[in-house]
DNA sequence: ATGAAAGCGCTAACAG
DNA sequence: CTGTTAGCGCTTTCAT
């Protein structure tokens, strides 16, 4: 039978409490794993809890405990595709372990602080900063302070764990594929300079290019990671005449494979990205990248705010896969 | 000078007011706008709190005004662009109006009424279904029962307010615009068939098609929006011959392009889509599509949460854009 | 193991 | 306009 009304305000642990005739408390541990209640006492408030249709109210319990269960997603580029993927994964992974997710969308024109002020009203119990360029270290230092945190794709701050995919070792299989492909000049883009990211695989990618002998042709920057920026920097980088182009990140490399196809000079140039976002699988694109451990980078996020004490800032690295597909054929059969 | 000590936990109103000689009521009232307090005692509070570091806990204030302004947003399909560019357009609407958004990712596998729970112990203000054809009508009702809430790109349900485009307007502008580049014959691909707004489209589709006297082929659906599911179906009505297909989403439309150029006979296929998403701007697709008007819907969903008073349920339909393209060109001029 | 009672930090009557 | 007083619905001692 259902007792359970559908009244506007739903009904609280000391209704409950009356109606079954026990105390307040009792209800309250009933909900509350671990605490002393006999067995069949919890069963029995459980099950008329089911049956009026009592669920405990959070912001209650986050009063008076504390905690709020919540962690904050501070991002601020949802355009590039991988970014979207990440997240998914990341709030599924952290629904998993009964932690909600609130997303805070930082945009460049308005007072960024003003944006992240519900932070700390909200008194989020953890931070996730996705990639952001946008926080200077400084607010970083404000946001997180007295919470958990982690910097997704960012790192370089002393006080927060970085998880990241193995950027330099990414880097480094890149270039490795590139040489057994018989590619000796490449060109490099590099998105954003003031990605601590793009600098990481950057300096990895031209320290492997020299112990192989190759040759960095050039190295372009725009100040955004887009495809426009990624299609304009290939073009620029076909002076250089290279026989292939390292972009820093898929949805630049994707813009650069079609703006290659735009000039003769393009003809044969091999490209790869970094990331795997899934445009980079299709056909007309079949780019060799770098593929995130997405997964992973959930989970492990999720283990490192969920886990008791401190987190160590340190770099949690994790190795991702090469993805071997058409857009960096060996040079020696010429262009696909 | 700096008082604010960084201890773990923040400091409280009545600690506010005792250090400054004034009851905690004052303090509340000065945060709280329009509240009866003389401006000079509120301008001093306000100042002495920014000095201390003070900041009302959003918490306590919750349990007692019963407000969480928060607003939960469900969202299952983060694979197709569209609704990334959506989500960080509402967040941001939201966040003006001083709202904050909790995601929550409904998964396909596990029981998708848990994942949900969170809707009702978190007191959301309201919530918002963007898509989902994973929550049946009763879910529907369940999670929104006593809020506020709105559905984007999902109709139908009978006391819940829906925000679109104006799908069959869309629908139209593209048809005429195929006829008018001199397009008969048409195949459809209507992706996923449990989508409402899907249907609506096709049923808008063929209404036109008939005034026009031009001929639907075929429809082809798949249980998803997806690029493979695109490329599929296009390669599927090529048995009969369209002069053009009309792609229910854009990324179905991309995967169709694509698969046109795998198989001789879609050379000279006309496509149009529908949402305008980034990549339909890419030189390589230039797909003709009609463009939703983001904005405007995450702005009028923004105004019915935030207005007093029931939220009519209503389907509002707001106006998009036909962008032309490349990928229709003039059946006359033949292939691009 | 259970109940009674004291808050968590704030808002909202209620007096004055 | 300001201060005092009750709670909001829960968790958590503290007794029993």
């Amino acid at each position: 039978m259902d007792h359970s009304k559908s009244t506007k305000k739903p009904m609280t642990s000391r209704e409950l409490a009356a109606l079954i005739g026990v105390s307040q408390s009792a209800v309250s541990r009933a909900f509350t794993p671990g605490s002393s209640i006999a067995r069949d006492l919890r069963e029995r408030i459980l099950m008329q809890a089911r049956e009026y249709g009592y669920q405990p109210n959070a912001i209650a319990s986050m009063l008076t405990k504390r905690r709020t269960n919540i962690v904050g997603i501070v991002v601020s580029d949802m355009r590039n595709p991988f970014y979207p993927a990440l997240i998914e994964k990341l709030t599924q992974a952290l629904q998993r372990a009964g932690l909600q997710s609130l997303l805070f969308n930082v945009t460049p024109g308005a007072e960024i602080e003003k944006q992240l002020v519900a932070i700390h009203t909200y008194n989020v119990d953890a931070v996730v900063v996705i990639a952001s360029t946008m926080l200077n270290s400084r607010m970083l230092t404000r946001i997180t302070e007295g919470r958990k945190a982690v910097l997704l794709n960012r790192i370089g701050h002393e006080d927060i764990a970085s998880v990241c995919c193995d950027n330099a070792l990414g880097a480094r299989l890149l270039v490795d594929h590139l040489y057994e492909a018989g590619h000796r000049r490449i060109g490099h883009v590099a998105g954003m300079t003031s990605s601590g990211i793009g600098m990481l695989r950057y300096s990895a990618f031209t320290s492997r290019l020299a112990e192989l002998g190759m040759r960095l042709t050039r190295t372009v920057s725009h100040e955004a990671f887009s495809y426009e920026a990624g299609w304009d920097s290939a073009l620029d980088l076909l002076a250089d005449e290279p026989d292939a182009i390292f972009f820093t990140s898929d949805i630049l490399a994707l813009g650069g494979i079609d703006a290659l196809r735009t000039d003769p000079r393009g003809a044969g140039v091999g490209v790869v990205g970094f990331d795997d976002i899934p445009m980079a699988a299709w056909p007309n694109y079949s780019l060799t990248t770098y593929r995130q451990p997405v997964s992973a980078i959930a989970e492990t996020t999720t283990r490192l705010l969920t886990e008791d004490g401190p987190t160590t800032p340190k770099l949690y690295s994790l190795p991702g896969e090469l993805v071997i597909r058409a857009s960096s054929a060996p040079r020696i059969t010429g262009a696909e």
